[in-house]
DNA sequence: ATGAAAGCGCTAACAC
DNA sequence: GTGTTAGCGCTTTCAT
């Protein structure tokens, strides 16, 4: 292995003009430089990250915790974050907490120990403890959808709210009648606001009831059985507004398969953009997130917290694209 | 922070000794070792990993390099080796090579940099030129699917020519009486092998024909462009054993919406056994990998490396199981 | 069985 | 501008 000391004795100056050089910081002759650089060439030296580390406390990492890496929406999330962590030099550490509050402090220990600078949560399991312990130990982090209750975080999410309203009043005006919802777990803010702008549209409604909204798991699974429910419950339901594009597809795919034509006799519609509702026929309606842009957003945070830019902890919003395809269709034949 | 010379003044012994009840190696007195695991405790005292990597060259942690994160495929796989991992105390860190080759290198410079114990590659960009530097930088390293040419590397993968014969002869089988084949790149032995095993098992029909094959990239636009080819060149196809279940997504979604009926005109079959397959309707026949097997196996074989055993560079081949669904269910109104 | 000392490869004051 | 010095927090001989 090749150390900074190598370089320094070949080119002739000590190790920390060497660790100037490297740096680019502190004043350095231009003809030192070019000699070090030279060493550097001819050495093919690589400077060590860890004891880079042990020695500046920067690691030049930051992580990406993930609630639930089978859903697609996570790892085109995590494709943006590593582009842009990846554009400023830093390496992404990904960490899947499986919805589980105990994996996500094993990782934050972990990733403490490794002296990561900084992380994203995209995991509403995060803890007010987890919070109170990141700050106690000064790690920067940014959080996607939600902080936890009575925390000021710098937080990144889409409007779930209002992408919520326009999926529902894209059904109605699509010439749907009778909506129902098929919500995710309630502990996600996302999961709420979606089902609370569902709420809003539809509540004043002659054939509104609550027994239209029904619970998912925003798994593909968690989506086929709760349109089975909601199709013995109310079979004369003719639109679905779905919690996310995961659970859309699975709903499709129960509606297909008990024989009801879609969108002709059941419209539905997804939420998330997620590139599996162009994949199933016919192609799902989705109120689409900015998921690159998400990610990018929550990087670029984080990387200027990293780098000690006072960031305000405020709730970045971004807006959401209604996309309407086949499975919202207008039925012509009317 | 609290460092381990903080738990030795407290234990009233050396850090040397505070050392060894952490690693458990050396001799240590069991009062001593209760007392310094007193001060632990008391002091919520966590190793600092970097120094700990600085001083060992033991990071504890392990690499995954996957190829393309947005297939469902690779997340299943990854959370098995994660799932392994863990349970062996390693950390894993996640890299996605997006199959170029120049990424994929220099995610090895920069997991070197930081002393990462050993590497998984998932990806088939690895090259030859890759594995040398492995070998002289002494990083332990597995290969899934396969390892450069000429290279013996521990390699774990599954029987994709037997796969491939199982899927062609389910289809016969069936009832299929012309089927194509829709290939992944062939630079991905896994691709080439599925090509081989149609290839073998069809070419003595009278119906086949070179152009029964076509090109796909194993991704979900792959599969609906070359499903549209391959119908357009041959409209009287009733089979298709199709590369990968991603594609095979695509291509049933294409199929349908051609208005062809699945599996009345065309049967489908995939490869790989990704959730995904039964997310769609019909479901889709699929010769399924063992993704957690050769996840876990791979990893079991990394880390026994790392631990200096003298792991055999073998091809560790894993059985595949064909799991019929809707999508080659035979024509009961014959 | 335990401690002292050296060092992993680098950075960062502080001199000069 | 550049070198010297002192660590970062831990492991690991080598004495004792």
């Amino acid at each position: 292995m090749t150390t900074i000391r190598d370089v320094a004795k070949l080119s002739g100056v000590s190790a920390s003009t060497v660790s100037r050089v490297l740096n680019k910081n502190g004043y350095v002759n231009q003809e030192t430089e070019q000699k070090v650089k030279q060493a550097i060439q001819k050495l093919q030296y690589e400077p060590n990250a860890v004891a880079r580390g042990l020695a500046s406390k920067k690691t030049g990492t930051i992580a990406l915790i993930l609630p639930n890496i089978t859903n697609p929406f996570f790892p085109e999330l995590a494709r943006a974050v590593e582009d842009v962590a990846r554009s400023y030099g830093y390496t992404v550490l990904f960490g899947n907490s499986d919805d589980q509050g105990d994996k996500e402090k094993s990782y934050i220990e972990v990733l403490k120990q490794r002296y990561v600078d900084g992380i994203i949560f995209s995991s509403h399991t995060l803890q007010r403890d987890d919070v109170v312990r990141l700050r106690s130990n000064k790690i920067p982090f940014v959080v996607l959808d939600r902080a936890p209750v009575g925390e000021a975080c710098s937080v990144v999410r889409s409007n779930n709210l209002e992408g919520a309203r326009m999926a529902v009043r894209h059904l109605l005006d699509r010439g749907s009648r009778k909506i129902a919802h098929i919500y995710g777990p309630q502990e996600i803010l996302t999961a709420k606001e979606r089902l609370r702008g569902y709420e809003e549209t539809v509540k004043d409604f002659g054939w509104y009831t609550p027994t239209l909204m029904v619970p998912g798991n925003f798994r593909l699974d968690g989506g086929m059985s709760a349109a089975k429910e909601l199709m013995q419950r109310h079979p004369d339901v003719d639109g679905i507004f779905v919690g996310n594009d995961l659970m859309a597809v699975g709903v499709l795919k129960t509606l297909l398969r008990m024989g009801i034509k879609v969108p002709e006799q059941v419209a539905v519609c997804g939420f998330d953009g997620i590139h599996l509702t162009e994949a199933v026929e016919p192609e799902i309606t989705t109120v689409a997130q900015p998921i690159y842009e998400l990610g990018a957003l929550a990087t670029k945070l984080l990387i200027q917290k990293v780098n000690g830019v006072d960031v305000e902890n405020k709730v970045h919003e971004l807006e959401v694209t209604l996309i309407p395809r086949d499975s919202t269709r207008k039925d012509t034949s009317l």
